[in-house]
RNA sequence: GACCCCGUAGCUCAGGCGGUAGAGCAUUUGACUUUUAAUCAAAGGGUCGCGCGUUCGAGUCGCGCCGGGGUCACCA
């Protein structure tokens, strides 16, 4: 046993024995619960009692009032809470035995549905199992509703390496943080149904890659012992989805997971889910509509309403977003037209700015600098980014009338990029110089520069049709759609650093 | 990676001027057959994150380490 017990978790134990010792099956097989807390709490009539004279309720204890003869308990199921009363008269050869239950022992309650004279619904029990011991003290959370019906909670378990490390005791002890994961459930599923109602087909492509591609970090480095190779975790799939759109698929789309051997922070986890979206005969201007239409109806369903406040600002995600091109917003928002300049020009018009910049930065990092500094704290309300220099985007197909640049676009949304979409590049030879000239970066020491994918240029080669990409950080989404600031937060289990000496 | 803040009972937190460690909830015992943050009475529970140092004496001061949170950097 790793962790210690304490006196608590040793009384648990001992509770335990002696239940076991009482005759009490302490871990019996199933329980026939017929109905949950809430729809007894939204179905009981007061006029017609009858109708719920038989029910087997099931839950985790959340509250114990011992009263000598009598006892109330709180029990929570998924749905929530709901009192239940045990009388000695009605339970004459168990109730002894409820003294050896505890705050979050799960149990099953077979009785009938009455109101109290305090009026709080509660189910009288004839019969009370024991489902399963909580051997582990659990942090005591108590709770009171107001008049107004507004829940008060006390001595919250607070704790947020402990909340993230067990998170499932984050979800016995904060049940409103299942909201945020239900929720995530359900903005994935209504993307999945918004795509599948548009015809187009969700793939799954490999994870573990001999080659990784389609962005610019860092991989995690493994190993197959079978073939005695290196392998690269994912650090995303659009080279796999592109190659299925040259297979003749014209509409495909993944939703999974990526890993980026990078930094943690409150918008990265190593692990993040990301979705990616190809349709074959698009351009990005298409594909700007569809992600308008996609997150406006995403937080319609979800939310029921286009309004969202994150981070003390009110957000409004009703269609139509604000467009903006690149180097208007520089324009607009530094006064100086920074398209064309060389880097020198750049550097002289940064520290201008007040934007620090390192010595030997690129014009692109330059660009982005500025970007980061003077222009994202603009983009509150959604805004589409739009045409962005070539040199940023290795994968984007050149802009049919703009000079040295792409077309692309990036969402942001709070400051904070949402989606990334291009024109997919489909000229090979294009795409080969481009990927070369990454290899060149790399090999001057650009670690997260990509890779040259030969047989991602053979498949350019055999064809792939103008074609619009997408791609979504679902988990950046998530926290959008839920007001939540730590990516922590709309991830069940986070990367933690592993405890030491336990 | 840099800087700032935090780590005291199962949980939430006080104490910090260096002088034997506190509260509420939880736990145990007793009372109580419609309570609801139940109540009343009593009791037990701590290597004050870990280590080293300063000191007659360290939870408190210093240094290092571990873990967490935050800001920045890196990064989409």
């Amino acid at each position: 046993m790793a962790e210690q017990l304490n006196e608590q978790d040793l009384r648990r134990f001992e509770e335990l024995e002696l239940l076991e010792k009482a005759g009490i099956e302490v871990y019996p097989y199933s329980f026939n619960k017929t109905l949950s807390a809430k729809f007894i709490l939204e179905n009981y009539n007061d006029e017609k009692p009858d109708e719920l004279s038989n029910v087997g309720v099931a839950g985790r204890i959340s509250a114990i009032r011992r009263m000598g003869k009598a006892s109330f308990f709180h029990i929570a199921d998924e749905t929530g809470k709901i009192q239940i009363y045990m009388k000695k008269d009605d339970l004459p050869d168990f109730y002894e035995n409820t003294k050896l239950l505890d705050i979050g022992d799960i149990i099953g309650i077979e009785g009938f549905a009455f109101r109290t004279k305090t009026g709080e619904i509660t189910i009288h029990a004839r019969k009370v199992s024991l489902l399963a011991k909580c051997l582990r003290t659990l942090p005591v959370v108590k709770e009171e509703i107001d008049e107004q019906g507004n829940r008060i909670v006390y001595d919250a378990f607070a704790d947020k390496e402990l909340r993230y490390r067990r998170r499932y005791v984050d979800l016995i002890v904060n049940p409103d943080i299942k909201n945020t994961f239900v929720k995530r459930s359900k903005i994935i599923s209504y993307i999945r149904k918004f795509f599948d109602e548009k015809g187009w087909l969700e793939v799954d492509t490999p994870i573990l890659q001999t080659i990784y591609g389609g962005a610019t970090a860092r991989p995690f480095i493994t190993h197959l012992n079978a073939l005695d190779i290196t392998l690269y975790l994912r650090i995303a799939v659009e080279l796999y989805l592109k190659r299925l759109i040259v297979g003749g698929f014209e509409g495909v789309y993944e939703i999974g997971r990526n890993f980026r051997n990078e930094g943690m922070d409150r918008t990265h986890n190593p692990e993040f889910t990301m979705l990616e979206l190809y349709v074959a005969f698009k351009d990005y201007n298409w594909m700007m509509d569809l992600t308008e239409e996609l997150i406006s109806k995403t937080a319609l369903e979800v939310n029921g309403s286009y309004e969202v406040e994150y981070e003390g600002k009110l957000i409004s995600l009703k269609p139509p977003f604000r467009r903006e091109k690149m180097f208007d917003l520089f324009k607009q928002y530094t006064g100086y037209d920074l398209k064309g300049k060389s880097r020198e020009e750049l550097f002289e018009i940064a520290k201008k700015l007040n934007v620090e910049i390192d010595k030997d930065s690129s014009s692109m990092k330059i660009l982005d600098e500025i970007f980061g500094a003077k222009i994202e704290e603009h983009l509150v309300q959604p805004t589409f980014v739009i045409d962005y220099p070539l040199e940023m985007s290795p994968l984007a197909k050149k802009h049919r009338s703009e000079e040295g640049l792409v077309e692309r676009f990036e969402l942001f949304v709070s400051g904070n990029e949402l989606a990334n979409a291009f024109s997919e590049l489909n000229d090979p030879r294009d795409q080969r110089q481009r990927l070369e000239e990454q290899a060149r970066i790399r090999a001057a020491g650009d670690e997260e520069a990509m890779v040259v994918d030969e047989d991602f240029l053979y498949s350019l080669e055999v064809g792939m049709p103008p074609t619009a990409g997408l791609g979504i950080g679902i988990d950046r989404l998530v926290m959008l759609l839920t007001g939540e600031s730590s990516i922590r937060d709309v991830i069940l289990f986070p990367m933690m650093r592993p405890e030491k000496n336990k």
